[in-house]
DNA sequence: CAAAAAACTTAAAGTAGTTTAAGAAAGACT
DNA sequence: AGTCTTTCTTAAACTACTTTAAGTTTTTTG
């Protein structure tokens, strides 16, 4: 259960048997069920989590009581609340599975431990979230310069698995929109 | 002119005398004029910035031909194309000078060497990007859960000086409004 | 497999922000 | 110091999207 993990740290840095076996001893595979929380606003965000095989989403709870999705997480991605789970404060931020999932779970305390006998994880991290950040300064330009249905249908077009994985009401809030008006675009044939 | 960069680095990770000599002689101070570019649309990023001294922005030119301000990098921040830094191919974004400003430029090519001979730096990048990473996951809430009018205050009141600093059209762009609207909610008084 | 809960649809009225256009003020260069 | 360029302002007409409300379909669960 962990092949998946470490192919994917592979294809960034060399890893040698000895660190592969201590990953599989510090590193926990967990099963979770549709609708299970990782993390609960409120909560101490312990662990950073991969995801071997499903679908997260990182959503909040607004002031005005409405859940927003600010990202989802599907295979071969890291999902966790980075400043809560490095402040050590209670996060604000939910992360739930879509659907039924496998993830690896990378605890604070591991992590410690692997960085120091792994320095190469370092690079990993690193690499891994140059990606991240990329990825939401991208969205961040969508998100002002494309219409809710520019967007829409750029997603369908670009990850049509995707837009069926996933309840309509929370691709709606991941796009800034409510779930009625993306229930219309979809309406309209183009 | 290193003592700004070299007190950043220290506050994520440790560094002995020798890393700091290698450090200086791998990096290049570089003054930059008001409105002169580190990188062009159309261009291969070759650098990573960071600033000591001075205010940027990272910018594109959108399908409709307006500007669009993706980010602003001021004193302590690195500024760059990461995905073209990484890739190699020609970048799709503007760094330009806000005011006359002081960066220390990371090149491609030092970046590699620095990373091999001082494993650290990969601590020290990997933070910083969890911090940016974080930073933009929480900018992607406000611009759903805010206002423009509730987004201007926040940074107002949060960051008054920032406010001051850069011209507003260029704040409008970030916040994703209309140099109009931002007039006129400037207008306006609460 | 029935009942309840969750997710999706439709449509009308309302609003936050854009667009356009023109003028005023501030900054920069010779 | 004066001209040219850049930045900021004002206001009216317009639009992409929200809100509200009610009904329909799909999924989950005992």
């Amino acid at each position: 259960m962990f092949s998946e993990i470490l192919s994917h740290i592979r294809r960034f840095v060399p890893l040698d048997p000895e660190e592969e076996a201590l990953l599989a001893s510090l590193l926990e595979v967990r099963e979770v069920k549709k609708k299970e929380h990782l993390l609960q606003a409120g909560e101490i965000c312990k662990a950073n989590y991969f995801v071997a095989k499903g679908c997260f989403r990182l959503y909040l709870i607004t002031t005005k009581g409405a859940e927003q999705v600010i990202q989802f997480g599907i295979e071969d991605w890291w999902i966790t609340d980075y400043a809560g789970l490095k402040s050590g404060k209670p996060s604000g931020f939910y992360v739930q599975a879509v659907e039924p999932s496998t993830v690896v779970v990378l605890n604070k305390e591991a992590e410690e431990v692997l960085f120091e006998k792994i320095p190469q994880l370092e690079r990993y991290f690193r690499q891994v979230l140059e990606r991240a950040y990329s990825a939401q300064l991208t969205r961040i330009h969508y998100v002002f310069n494309l219409t809710g249905e520019e967007q829409y249908k750029m997603m369908r077009d670009k990850y049509p698995d995707f837009v069926q994985r996933v309840p309509q009401y929370m691709l709606a809030s991941f796009l800034g929109i409510t779930p009625e008006f993306l229930s219309m675009l979809r309406a309209k044939k183009d």
